[in-house]
DNA sequence: CTGGGGACGGGGCCC
DNA sequence: AGGGCCCCGTCCCCA
């Protein structure tokens, strides 16, 4: 008995062991191949960061040489920015990029084109201006600023030969000085393009948003004096949306910029963004695709008509004004594009790039904003799709409807805002960006009872007649009842013996 | 033929 | 007075 005893702890101590033995095995195997798998994540990201590297260089290099190619006397973009790239970052550091063409402004070749893959968590565009006026340059000019700063400061510039871009390293020694004007910008959405009446010195606006891919500035006939559509005796400028702080002030800051730089206005910004959640990422597809776009939409899109003023900025050549400073309200929770529209926004970028009679900006982002009407979730993916699809067409019958004459002829004083997209004129602000969504597929307005999303809060209102039931238009010559106006008054077609198909 | 949504212009109100 | 915002009406399109 004894001895049973004995030999039954032996077998439980060897079981033990073996067990324990086992344990050790499996762990060692598990870290072995954990270790090699992080091995080959860790390869397979350099390997990504490298080519998205070049990419990035590349497409750059592409959008210069288009420029120079159609358009010898331009202006030169220095395109700083990534660490949206791979997601990493938010908007803080904003961008957008301004070229204003002066005198002899030139594309050059040997002008280096820097991408940082930097820390990502401040990016921004940097726009060379260089000119030989140097008359150009006046007092507040500074220093741009590289990448990695403070959102809030205010824009740099720079004057003269003496400052040294830390990004365009142009040799001081074969070239004559010049007058640098960088527009470092903040982070902000362009919106819509605001024509100016000033005839002034022409400015290409360029604004990137975070996108890496091919230069949309780079069509001149697209372009034009401001980055838009070419006007006679017109400037087209871009209006941006921040929501708050983002806003810098660049040489005056005294916030007279509009008001007394008539004859020189350049730009004039209305911007709107959360500083605190901006995640502007019209990126690039591999960010798109990674949902960033959607990010960007539920931190950044809400309503477009304002209950408060939003900021303008006027970028009168050296100045930045700021309007506003009113806090406005974000819904985090919004996702009005919903989910599966990173692909689709990347289909529409594409189609915007690839269509001529697009506009060729960056697709805009509404910041405008106000509280939603409901918080009801997203659209499924497949609706996204739908939606997309929708904005694709009503892209195209915007840029029809621009084409007969929508689109703001340069005189037309009414319509002074112009869609980024499709170059429509618009008489305020809110109409371009209410019609802005039509491009942006943004939908702020949701209903409560069900899924679907609207871009204008009267769509949604009428929506709403569906779940009430309410049906306020009654034929007077049958029972029907119909709860939009224009179905009554189509029906009541039926009454009179017209008909739509004979 | 209807239901329903997209888009946009116009008018009223407010600041 | 002018501009911005909001609401409404309307047309168009698609299912």
């Amino acid at each position: 008995m004894a001895n049973c005893m004995v030999f039954h702890t032996q077998i439980a101590s060897i079981m033990e062991v073996l067990a324990n033995a086992a344990v050790a095995d499996i762990c060692k195997l598990v870290d072995d191949d954990y270790a090699v798998f992080r091995l080959e994540i860790t390869q397979s990201q350099k390997e990504n960061r490298a080519l998205r590297r070049k990419l990035q260089l590349l497409e750059l290099r592409v959008a210069r040489e288009r420029v120079l190619a159609s358009r010898p006397s331009s202006v030169k973009i220095l395109d700083r920015h990534r660490g949206m790239a791979r997601g990493e970052g938010h908007l803080a550091g904003g961008h957008r990029s301004f070229v204003k063409p002066a005198g002899r402004n030139t594309w050059r070749d040997d002008q280096p084109i820097t991408v940082d893959e930097g820390s990502g968590t401040s990016t921004h565009h940097v726009i060379v201006v260089e000119s030989v006026d140097a008359e150009d340059a006046g007092p507040g000019v500074k220093l741009e600023r590289s990448e990695g700063e403070d959102p809030g400061q205010s824009t740099d510039i720079q004057t003269g030969a003496a400052g040294v871009l830390p990004v365009a390293t142009e040799d001081p020694t074969t070239t004559p000085p010049r007058t640098r004007r960088s527009i470092t910008d903040v982070s902000g959405t362009p919106n819509a393009v605001l024509k100016s009446e000033t005839d002034a010195e022409t400015l290409t606006v360029a604004h990137r948003l975070l996108h890496t891919g091919s230069d949309h500035r780079s069509d001149p006939e697209r372009l034009g004096p401001l980055g838009c559509p070419p006007a006679p005796s017109t400037e087209y400028l871009p209006v941006f949306h921040q929501s708050q702080k983002m806003v810098n002030s660049c040489g005056n800051t005294d916030g007279d910029a509009l008001d007394s730089g008539g004859d020189d206005l350049s730009c004039f910004y209305t911007t709107e963004m959360d500083s605190g959640n901006i995640s502007l990422g019209l990126e690039t597809p591999t960010d798109l695709s990674r949902g960033d776009w959607n990010q960007c939409n539920s931190s950044v899109y809400s309503e477009g008509c304002l209950d408060k003023k939003g900021k303008v900025i006027a970028v009168d050549d050296v100045t930045v004004k700021v309007e506003g400073d009113t806090p406005l309200t974000w819904n985090a929770d919004e996702n009005h594009l919903g989910e599966g529209h990173s692909q689709d926004f990347l289909d529409y970028r594409e189609s915007l790039e690839t269509n001529p009679n697009v506009s060729s900006h960056s697709p805009v982002h509404t910041l405008r904003d106000r509280a939603p009407v409901s918080t009801t979730k997203g659209p499924s993916d497949s609706h996204g799709r739908v939606l997309f699809d929708q904005v694709l067409n009503s892209n195209d019958r915007a840029r029809a409807h621009a084409q007969r004459g929508g689109a703001t002829s340069g005189n037309n004083k009414e319509k002074r805002f112009l869609c980024m997209f499709c170059n429509k004129g618009f008489s305020c602000l809110q109409k371009v960006e209410i019609h802005q969504r039509v491009h942006t597929g943004v939908k702020p307005f949701s209903c409560t009872q069900c899924d679907m999303r609207f871009a204008e809060a009267g769509s949604l209102k009428r929506h709403q007649r569906v779940h009430t039931g309410e049906k306020p238009y009654s034929c007077p010559q049958c029972h029907m009842r119909f709860t939009q106006a224009g179905s009554l008054k189509r029906h009541l077609k039926v009454h009179v013996g017209e008909r739509l198909f004979v």
